[in-house]
RNA sequence: CGCGGGAUGGAGCAGUCUGGUAGCUCGUCGGGCUCAUAACCCGAAGGUCAUAGGUUCAAAUCCUAUUCCCGCAACCA
């Protein structure tokens, strides 16, 4: 039996179009999900879209639009997102789904009946002209925010949560747990959280307005979309086969909702009598040039999709993974995206591969069997690193072993000069047949990360990716066949005041899998 | 004293948990190679690791204080 991995990305509240924080939460999740089913995990990925917030339903009348109408069409955006970034999910779960209701009615029904949800009275202050409650952090002052109004003090009617009543539970648990929250930094955050404040019960509920999940047993009220939205990770699998995934092992969340994911969400499933997740990985947000949260009002947003219109899938992928820190927030800089894809992927890797096998097919034939050749190169330490670095959730660092690699390499070839043995067949043959090896076991290890990359650059080896213990060297007969460019160059932005020269060479095609 | 993150050569970052020659990518300069996507390799210049104290034989790393930047403050990844 092989072990099982359950990864999940928060869902998406399909209200506009996706940003740069989707497309990073995507796929450092779907590098994890690809990671560990290369390690023989038998893996299970599900994202998918939160569709019950009742400012959806403001949104599609704004849009002119039905509710289901407008969260369709949405929900299909980030539908395409995910197979735009070539995602590997298994699942895509939409809340407003009939199996999702299903779950969070049988668990609401559960905590109802244990006591943990009960009917009360929720008092505070309440923008008229917003027609919500504001809490007094967010309105210190009793004015809002948004309309600069006083406030008034209104009780509203409605469920509760009995939260306060799990605090020594999920402080224990934390604490007895040291990776259930991933970085550090956020566990520390959490926990200070957890114990220097009180817990209170939470409302969850709303007003029926004809959209969410009725309260069982009382139609007047829906459940508060965050409540029902955190059951889509079990909702997704309960009661099917897949059942047997759960718990989870890795919610792959963004900052802003560490504390749904790490107190809530732990709590709900506790007072349920269902198993925690494994663990809850927080990434860090992706900031603009300027080192400021990307947002409309400052003018500073880049669009995942305009990305993917100017850069291969791969070299967007690649950026992202290895250039934003996996344990804090990162910067975006389309300009180090260019420099990435051309140097460490075009000149680096991709230049590997051309420069082995076209020095070997001038006048050798394609055929190269691993017979009588030394190993002299190996790759079990850079793959035993990485699998300690993805352990601990530091994908970039990863990716930077994996390059130590590719650099040692050129390094290899550079040393024992090859071009330089065309009379000596067999020493020729002996330095290729190592470099042709290392291209393999790069790119197998690069499975997981830059999946069609990976693929892609073992074409000219004749051989087909697998995994990490089917690349023995020595083994392994390759039967080149003249490579193409993996990464075309880029050239970078131009210039502010750029010198008149002489006509560009054509654009380099793009490959064709985009 | 609400919570947290950051400050490292020209740019962007790693290293800080587990003190002990400051590392990576890009850029600059010099050299080598010529197989290759004008690619590759070697070397050099450039940092008192925000500031001030402290602990220590030894601090970017631990402790204290200060300054500046940023995010969050309960449903924007």
């Amino acid at each position: 039996m092989s072990e099982k991995f359950y990864i999940t990305t928060a869902i998406d509240y399909p209200n506009g179009k996706p940003h740069m924080g989707h497309a990073l939460e995507k796929i450092v999740s779907d590098a994890y999900a690809r990671w560990h089913n290369f390690l023989g995990y038998e893996t299970y990925f599900v994202t998918g879209t939160d569709e019950n917030g009742q400012k959806l339903i403001e949104s599609a009348k704004a849009n002119g639009m039905e509710t289901q109408a407008y969260v369709d069409e949405n929900s299909n955006i980030f539908k395409k997102l995910c197979s735009d970034l070539k995602i590997s999910n298994n699942d895509f779960i939409r809340t407003t789904e009939k199996r999702h209701h299903d779950v969070c009615i049988s668990l609401w029904n559960k905590l109802e009946k244990k006591g943990d949800v009960y009917f009360g009275v929720y008092s505070g202050q309440y923008c008229l002209s917003c027609e919500s409650f504001y809490t007094e952090t967010q309105a210190s002052d009793n004015i809002c925010p948004a309309h600069g109004i006083p406030l008034t003090l209104k009780e509203e009617e409605g469920y509760f949560f009995k939260m306060s009543a799990y605090q020594d539970w999920i402080i224990s648990y934390i604490k007895t747990h040291p990776t259930f929250i991933v970085p550090t930094s956020s566990y520390n955050e959490m926990l200070s959280r957890l114990e220097g404040d009180k817990l209170r019960d939470l409302p969850i509920s709303r007003p029926n307005e004809n959209w969410g999940i009725p309260v069982p047993g009382n139609p007047k009220f829906v459940m508060y979309t965050w409540f029902d939205a955190l059951i889509n990770y079990y909702a997704a699998i309960a009661g099917t086969p897949n059942e047997k995934f759960w718990p989870a092992s890795m919610h792959v969340i963004g900052k802003d909702i560490t504390w749904f994911h790490t107190v809530i969400w732990p709590i709900m499933l506790h007072a349920a009598d269902i198993e925690i997740p494994k663990q809850v990985y927080v990434h860090g947000m992706i900031l603009a040039e300027d080192g400021k949260k990307m947002s409309k009002s400052l003018n500073n947003v880049i669009d995942p999709n305009e990305m993917l219109k100017k850069y291969p899938l791969d070299s967007f992928r690649y950026y992202l993974l290895r250039a934003i820190p996996a344990q804090n927030d990162g910067r975006f800089f389309e300009k180090e995206l260019i420099e990435k894809h051309n140097a460490e992927l075009g000149n680096s890797f991709g230049n590997l591969i051309m420069r082995v096998i076209k020095l070997y097919l001038k006048d050798n034939a394609p055929t190269l069997s691993g017979e009588g050749i030394t190993q002299e190169v190996n790759f079990d330490d850079n793959f035993a690193k990485m699998k300690v670095f993805m352990e601990k959730r530091e994908h970039n660092r990863a990716l930077e072993t994996l390059w130590e690699g590719v650099n040692s390499m050129n390094q290899y070839v550079n040393a024992k000069e090859p071009w330089k043995l065309k009379e000596d067949k067999a020493a020729l043959k002996q330095v290729v047949y190592n470099c042709l090896y290392s291209i393999h076991a790069i790119s197998t290890l690069l499975t997981a990360f830059l999946p069609d990359t990976a693929e892609k650059a073992l074409h000219p080896l004749g051989v087909k990716l697998g995994k990490f213990e089917d690349v023995k060297f020595g083994k392994i007969t390759y039967e080149l066949t003249e490579p193409m460019p993996l990464f075309p160059k880029i050239d970078p932005p131009a210039a502010p005041a750029p010198a008149p020269k002489q006509p560009k060479a054509p654009k380099p095609p793009r490959p064709e899998n985009i």
